[in-house]
DNA sequence: GTCTATACGACGATAGAC
DNA sequence: GTCTATCGTCGTATAGAC
């Protein structure tokens, strides 16, 4: 079940991310985790100050990532419409390859245990995506207008698309819609 | 604080609604639900079953009052052009007057605490929103494409932009982005 | 660094008087 | 229907050996 080539560490949040999306964090026990794991509560207190340790660690370490595959995007790509495409062809891929991940950076609410955090919305990536849509409105490829809502009709279609996903309503996975969703999200700010 | 002519499970719903968004279901104990809407212990339980008991009260709640604003606006509307915007309206002003249910509604992980609940997504007012889509499709208003896509399009966008305002992000009030929101919304799939 | 055993507190839920 | 007092459970976190 868990790569045995991995870090006590790793082992222990490759865990906490199974469980916290399949049940949730308050619903799952630093035993759960512990179980899951196979390591024990004391290797697992050794890494992480408490189970909020836990989960702060998985979030820094999805955002972090999240930021490196945007500014990767950002600098292989130059127009708003060809960096804007890439993210959500990014977000679509990643639905389908890591639902956990996935899940655990858009669906949870971390507030409700990370209380440090700012909200998603306001984390690091999102910013980067309201500010490539930003540079698209100066460049005049999207027709100008608040930036909120020009972020809003190009991501918000693909997000609500995903969500619709992890709830299991699709029949064919994401990245299939990839060209139908975004003829539709450019059109609309185009 | 809590308005005394109200009924005493009134008076519970109404403080858990509080809580439950402001703190999240499980940083919520029963001591805080007895608390905040001064009713006693013996009484909630009176009342409810349990904890889920109230969750799930307030649930039914939501969901059967959104069932009945959208069939009004079914009524009153005949085209898809017309029902759609009107449920955006609607959606943007709930978020504005009533964020705590509107923040139960959307942005909460129901699924945590009430295993027998359908996710959201394919809660009736979810489905009420696509069968409007599947209308406009065959009305050909909307540009033929899978109702999913085109849900997403024209919906995901709103309800970007109300978790946007509920994580305090927007400057003005989301009413106050109607009309922007609808033109880019409508264009995606018209 | 890893483990086992355990202390401690909090919470949900019940009992039973009024 | 409403209340207070209380019980049992469960889960986090620590202590301390190896």
């Amino acid at each position: 079940m868990t790569n045995s080539n991995l870090t006590t560490r790793d082992k222990v949040l490759a865990a906490a991310l199974r469980l916290f999306t399949a049940k949730g964090y308050f619903s799952t026990s630093m035993r759960d985790i512990t179980h899951e794991s196979a390591v024990s509560t004391g290797s697992v207190y050794h890494y992480f100050k408490d189970k909020e340790g836990v989960a702060s660690a998985l979030y820094q370490t999805t955002v972090a990532r999240m930021c490196s595959e945007f500014e990767a995007i950002i600098n292989r790509h130059e127009s708003a419409h060809d960096r804007c495409r890439a993210v959500i062809a990014l977000l679509l891929q990643l639905a389908e390859q890591e639902p956990d991940s996935m899940s655990f950076m858009l669906y949870t609410k971390h507030r409700e245990f990370l209380p440090l955090e700012r909200p998603v919305c306001s984390s690091e990536p999102f910013n980067m995506m309201r500010s490539m849509v930003e540079t698209g409105i100066q460049r005049g490829e999207i027709v100008e207008q608040d930036v909120v809502v020009a972020s809003s009709c190009l991501f918000g279609p693909a997000i609500r698309l995903i969500t619709s996903h992890l709830d299991g309503i699709l029949q064919h996975p994401p990245g299939h819609y990839l060209d139908q969703l975004w003829r539709c999200s450019w059109k609309a700010v185009s």
